[in-house]
DNA sequence: TAAAATGGGACCAATTCAGTCCTGTATTGG
DNA sequence: CCAATACAGGACTGAATTGGTCCCATTTTA
């Protein structure tokens, strides 16, 4: 079916929300889990990823809670995604070091290369800021053209 | 990690020598499997599923085989995907009729329809010819601009 | 110093995915 | 005409991933 996982839109919803209540200090998973209906032990699995890719900040101990690392212009779906599910790669022979042999005569990797930017691209154009605020960046222009054989 | 499954790769890889071999008349599962060294069993249930899909035609009885149903420059990856995994549809609430309520003030929906879109394009853009012949299409451009709220 | 919060793992259940197997139908060369 | 070859269709299994839970340690502060 080709979809993103449950737990990156769960981390979009987690984020939109924090970004929404951000008053100066943080927010705590417990509210978060309140505020999402997002039960907790799942709460606090997401944010703790999202701190560990520095998606977010956290504060220890009692007043503690968890704060954006960045402002919500340059948090983009793409570091959210890539957060929670590792590196967007969208084939096996992407990013691992192993020579893949899967195809023949591989005319098949320099695609897949370009594919994958244009999908991360796509998914890097939309911020926290476009989620809460319900703005929008404009869509990809594509020219129609083919470049000449490799 | 969002990739596209093995067994998509896999189809890949049989309509690409498909597009190769085709000789007039069809080529057999079996010879696929002994010319992509993927397992009989498996070849047989993703030819049959592109064939499902339209991408493929078959010929039963002795002397069958499976064509392309299609020229080769009109059959692409999101196609050939789409028939394997089924439509690309990166969240939940992209291709059920059921009203997802999994964010509160549903800000993000357009941006995921628009996604899914640059996505699937960047997809439909390369076809078998690309992948036989070594031919590529040139890259998504992005204007960087950024559309007003909604 | 107790309560409230994060930190860090192990762990389990459910689902999905990859792959196999079996039985049936169509076609055709000999 | 019939046996061999190939597709048709589905049931089934094992493996892998995902979603979700639980437990206990550490940090901070009212
Ligand atoms: S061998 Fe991996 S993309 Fe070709
Ligand atoms: S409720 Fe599904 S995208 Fe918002």
């Amino acid at each position: 079916m080709l979809r993103i996982s449950k737990l990156s839109d769960y981390a979009i919803v987690l984020l939109s929300e924090i970004a929404r209540e951000q008053g100066g200090q943080g927010v705590t998973a417990r509210h978060l889990a309140a505020s999402t209906h997002i039960a907790l032990p799942t709460v606090v699995k997401l944010l703790k990823l999202l701190k560990d890719h520095g998606v977010l900040l956290s504060i220890q101990g009692r007043n503690g809670g968890y704060r954006l690392a960045h402002r919500p212009s340059d948090t983009n779906l793409a570091v959210i995604i890539e957060a929670v599910e590792g590196p967007i790669a969208l084939t096996e022979c992407m990013n691992e070091e192993l020579d893949c042999q899967i195809h023949h005569n591989c005319n098949t990797k320099a695609h897949w290369v370009h594919i994958n930017a244009a999908f991360r691209q796509a998914l890097s154009v939309v911020n926290l800021n476009d989620l809460t605020r319900g703005t929008m960046p404009v869509r990809v222009s594509w020219n129609g053209d083919r470049a000449p054989a490799l």
